[in-house]
DNA sequence: TTGTACGCGTTATCAC
DNA sequence: GTGATAACGCGTACAA
């Protein structure tokens, strides 16, 4: 196993020093027609790659573009979108990606945000656990860009991507509403996560739009988890007084409300109204085709990536909020 | 911005040379009490973490652990899972995983590939987009500890770990005929790839085992892409002797079919009994339960990790092929 | 236009 | 036990 080669081995077999090589790659500098041909074919003939690694050593801003991504979930749809707009951008700036799955896990988050530190990445994207966050304010106030998405931190000015929570509950149930539902269920996420707070948020608002009051027995407060979604679905389908229809506020809570009512063998739209938030790949081809709360997933990391670009290159901006706009999609759920 | 503390800051802390801190936090040389707790808390009081990218110049194979994971689509929930069990079995030693996506684009296979190599990765897993892969192939032999997941390399001894694609389709396909259908539609990967030529021959498998002639025309070959199941799925069902069942070789592809199925309004499994490989997150709420070869695909990144760690420690062993199996899932879509 | 020399933060090899 | 110092591969100021 012979090592790879580096520039040294080009300079001298190119017969040149290496800065003349490394001027050669980077463009830097002017360089003779000729010399830059034969430092170009010795190249090409060892196979010369640059080590980023050495490179981001001498220089950890400017190159080996590397940013780190670190999400809750790869395997939820939602994240995996936003991962993919995140490195789609990042792509077309010649940046790679250092992707970080953190599983909700305190520790673990912290650990990676150490280990990108660590690779000196030139930004970060991440979706923090908890609102108050002492480390990525620390590092925020230490001028490592970062953009937050999905979720944001509370007091403390930061660039942030997030999509309009309140309002995309807020269509939901006032869609819910109309269709003459007056009771309805909702599970949504816990007390500290602001994503739960603000689609309940939606929920109060589309009620108080409507004059209706609203029966505290029917907010269920979980995890964004499917097992959630069924214990809470049961739940409320339990109540003395049930509810004619849920609005489940997340992707696996709205598997986890489908699974009782396939276990209880419910007619949707007729027995029971639902709509999730998040779309998924099966729900219009469901039967009935699921209406649902659609996230621009794919465009709040593309967002991100594209804001971190711009903080990169002028760390003293102020930063910028972005709100994306979720969708209803209606189909025949209602 | 005041720059991160090095080494060198902790040893003037602790007034003792670099190469003391050094041996403290890696533990190897004695070294005495006072002297450790003195380097401890210079290194606390400074909030010291090592740069892993100068531990990686500086020791490429033992120090920063990094493995490289290079994915045709994080979107693609067979690759999310996939990624969670290598990340998972990574972390579990130590490990930071690099993750990529390649978007099944050669160029981007390749500058990934390179992207890696330039970070000094220990190892890389990946799933290859051709069965012959020079560059692949160049790096195996170059010494480099590389795992294939999902698909393989011909002609190229290396570590793997595969699903065992034959048998699975088989599996499904036999419990089509046994529940009597006798015209069975397909709809399987390019010519080119080697899972869906895999599952296609488990197909005529399950067909010669049972003595029926496989009519050619139920065969359509398509990228694992919902456009094409949705193409094909159409195209099948418009045949003058349409098939009276369907087995669709990837997620996708089933998603393209239940499209033409809620268009046209078929009841399974009375007009159409339906088979998909890969299970999803919907198919047992979804309206019969759908019946799927499920894929453990969290198992395969796991093992693949396994393997590369234990490559990544003994370079000199013979190739290790795993094949994991596949499972079918019997619900009420057949 | 090209070459020399230094430093980025580590680890490893010496000598003390 | 501890300290000084040479690499690792690259970028760049400075000299030629």
């Amino acid at each position: 196993m012979k090592s790879k080669p580096s520039l040294i081995d080009v300079a001298k077999r190119a017969k040149v020093a290496v800065s003349t090589v490394s001027r050669t790659i980077s463009g830097k500098g002017a360089i003779g027609q000729e010399t830059q041909e034969s430092v170009r074919r010795a190249m090409r003939e060892l196979g010369y790659q640059p080590n980023r690694v050495a490179q981001r050593l001498r220089s950890p801003t400017n190159a080996g573009g590397l940013i780190g991504l670190i999400i809750p979930n790869i395997q939820n749809p939602f994240f995996a979108d936003l991962a993919r707009g995140v490195e789609d951008a990042a792509y077309a700036q010649g940046h790679a990606v250092f992707l970080c799955n953190y599983d909700e896990d305190p520790e673990k988050q912290q650990l990676y945000l150490q280990v990108l530190q660590g690779e000196s990445v030139a930004g970060v994207i991440i979706p923090p656990l908890n609102e108050d966050d002492p480390e990525i304010e620390r590092l925020v106030r230490a001028g490592l860009p970062i953009v937050c998405v999905d979720r944001s931190l509370k007091n403390c000015p930061i660039d942030k991507v997030e999509v309009d929570n309140r309002r995309g509950a807020f269509e939901a149930v006032r869609h819910l509403i109309e269709k003459g539902h007056r009771r309805v269920g909702v599970i949504t996420g816990p007390a500290h996560s602001s994503t739960g707070r603000d689609r309940l948020a939606g929920y109060r608002d589309a009620h108080a739009a409507a004059g209706i009051n609203v029966d505290e027995e029917l907010i269920c407060y979980g995890e964004f988890k499917e097992d959630c979604g069924r214990r809470f679905a049961a739940q409320l389908l339990d109540l003395r007084k049930p509810p004619t229809a849920l609005f489940t506020c997340s992707n696996l809570t709205t598997i986890g409300a489908l699974h009782v009512v396939a276990e209880r063998k419910l007619r949707i739209p007729d027995q029971l109204a639902l709509i999730g938030f998040d779309d998924m790949l099966l729900a219009d081809v469901y039967t009935p085709p699921l209406t649902m709360v659609s996230q621009p997933s794919y465009d709040v990391g593309r967002c991100a990536a594209e804001l971190l670009f711009k903080r990169m290159q002028n760390s003293k901006q102020s930063p910028t909020n972005i709100l994306l706009s979720p969708k209803l999609i209606i189909r025949k759920s209602v």
